[in-house]
DNA sequence: TTAGCATCATTGACACGTCAACCGGTAGGT
DNA sequence: ACCTACCGGTTGACGTGTCAATGATGCTAA
């Protein structure tokens, strides 16, 4: 097995130009989906895919309340991020912070009324949508592939850690 | 073939458990690997995806340069985002505008020497990064699977369009 | 002729994300 | 006691994206 040969496929610095055509359609499409999800939820809710997020860590957490670094943790955001976030959902009425009893220097992030409402309010068409856009695309194989597909980059990127 | 029995996928209403946790980890995973590319690429060569994608499309127009709108055609944008986004790539010096002397109303942007040398030293590694995470990171059936999984969704995305 | 009307591009307001700096408080070592 | 280092959280600066409104200019029909 040689330069001339490439079946090793070790042996490449570049991608082919099949491959690179494929990058291409995998990678712009599946941020179109990313989008094209974030506007309907827009639309049927009045909330962004970040706030759902949020909105359904704090349903489910005991209390409907979360410390500021867990929330974070839950939902793999940098804090910086979340806190940013939160104050624009405070704004909106969604969330409340207050400081935490337990642990000092911790916020405790509070549902509202209104942001279980929202979130319940929500929740319905984004599922709805999940299905229409991307399950009601795909085959059965297809869907398993894609979980398979995405289980081998997440391995990868998670072994090239920090690069 | 009952409700009890749902064979038919036209018969549900939302995603099976299965189904969201698949759905989960692909548009977690396909986000992820898309932010990898760009600060790979950003700490690489000081460019955005959204500089490299102007600037590979005026780097193979016809002397290097290309009507606004026709730009935003061929990268697939909203001409108010390329607006934006090429005056921050003109404060840069990565791209100049003059008005079309063909067209009334329209401008043209021309790439420039520093634009090119940019360009030209972030193909390289750009290309290899996209090798390292996504073609070395799937098998070559995984790879075909994930270009027939973009072709789907987009028909799908294409179908409901304005939805 | 001129009153719309579409087209090309820009602008402003705002949401979102990252990075680096910062603040206040606790813990450890000397 | 004091210095330092870390930890949880916030903030500011800036790049990026969308939407709606605004010029600026040509086309068309009353």
């Amino acid at each position: 097995m040689t330069e001339a040969t490439p079946g090793r496929r070790g042996g490449r610095q570049l991608p082919t130009a099949d491959e690179l055509r494929i990058w291409r359609d995998f990678i712009e499409t599946t941020a179109a989906l990313g989008s094209r999800l974030e506007s309907r939820l827009q639309s049927d809710s009045s909330l962004s895919t970040g706030d759902y997020a949020v909105l359904l860590a704090l349903s489910e957490a005991e209390g409907q309340a979360m410390r500021s670094s867990e929330l974070a943790a839950h939902i793999g955001w940098e804090r910086s991020r979340l806190s940013h976030h939160l104050g624009r959902m405070e704004r909106r009425g969604l969330i409340r912070r207050q400081e935490c009893a337990t642990v000092p220097r911790g916020a405790e992030v509070l549902l509202t009324t209104a942001g279980a409402e929202a979130f319940a309010g929500a929740t319905f068409p984004h599922l709805r949508a999940i299905r229409e856009l991307f399950v009601d695309a795909l085959t059965p194989e297809q869907i398993v592939a894609a979980g398979e597909i995405a289980a081998a980059l997440r391995t990868r990127l998670d072994v090239l850690r920090g690069q």
